[in-house]
DNA sequence: ATCAAGATTACCT
DNA sequence: GGTAATCTTGATA
């Protein structure tokens, strides 16, 4: 099967949908000679309109501005001091939404993503499973950063690969993590019995 | 100018 | 189970 980058027109779609169809999808960074792939295995949908949570939710700012162009850019956040998150923003110009990408499911460049998370390019299999179960993890291994806030994901840097849907008995739906508002909202997908989803 | 909070993680008991 | 680490952001003055 040959896999081709997702359209435009997928992302250009109500968050919740685009947000479960990515599970299964491949991520891929390509910088120099080095290249990182993983499937996504968890996200989180965030709404703007209605979610407290979501940086949309006060307004345009400097920093969420890109949540409010239009689907398939990538958004990318500081946080804790030390972190850094990666979404993928959805929906038309001027809606502020976006699908967290919590953790993927590690395919090439493993042994540069080993270097980035733990300054060495051989993993025991406890350190293999810890390599991108988290969002500021799957930043670190794949090294996105700030400078990579703004990516268009139809680009060549950073893309997102098609795979066949994800059957809805292998999804499961929970409330999000890390938030402290609308914390109700059941906006967290994640595969059945994947071992690198987030704990 | 100052401040509190934060879409997290690693390490501790 | 708990919490320290670390710094940007947006709000308030």
């Amino acid at each position: 099967m040959i896999s081709e980058k997702l359209p435009r027109e997928f992302y250009i779609r109500d968050v919740l949908t685009v947000a479960k169809e990515l599970l299964g999808k491949i991520i891929v960074k390509r910088t120099g000679n080095n290249i990182f792939s993983g499937r996504i295995v968890e996200v989180e949908a965030y709404d703007g309109n209605i979610d407290q949570a979501a940086h949309t939710y006060i307004g345009k700012t400097p920093r969420n501005e890109i949540m409010f162009g239009p689907g398939g850019f990538l958004y990318v956040y500081f946080t804790y001091g030390m972190y850094f998150c990666c979404n993928v923003v959805t929906g038309n110009e001027g809606v502020g939404n976006a699908v967290l990408l919590r953790a993927v499911e590690p395919l090439d460049g493993i042994p540069l993503m080993a270097y980035n998370r733990f300054r060495k390019d051989d993993v025991s299999p406890k350190e293999y499973l810890n390599l991108t179960s988290g969002p500021g993890k799957l930043c670190k291994a794949f090294n996105i950063t700030r400078t990579h806030n703004g990516t268009d994901l139809l680009g060549a840097e950073i893309y997102l690969l098609g795979a066949d849907d994800i059957p809805e008995n292998k999804i499961i739906t929970g409330t999000r993590i890390g938030i402290k508002k609308s914390v109700d909202l059941p906006w967290r997908f994640y595969l059945k019995d994947n071992p690198f989803v987030s704990k």
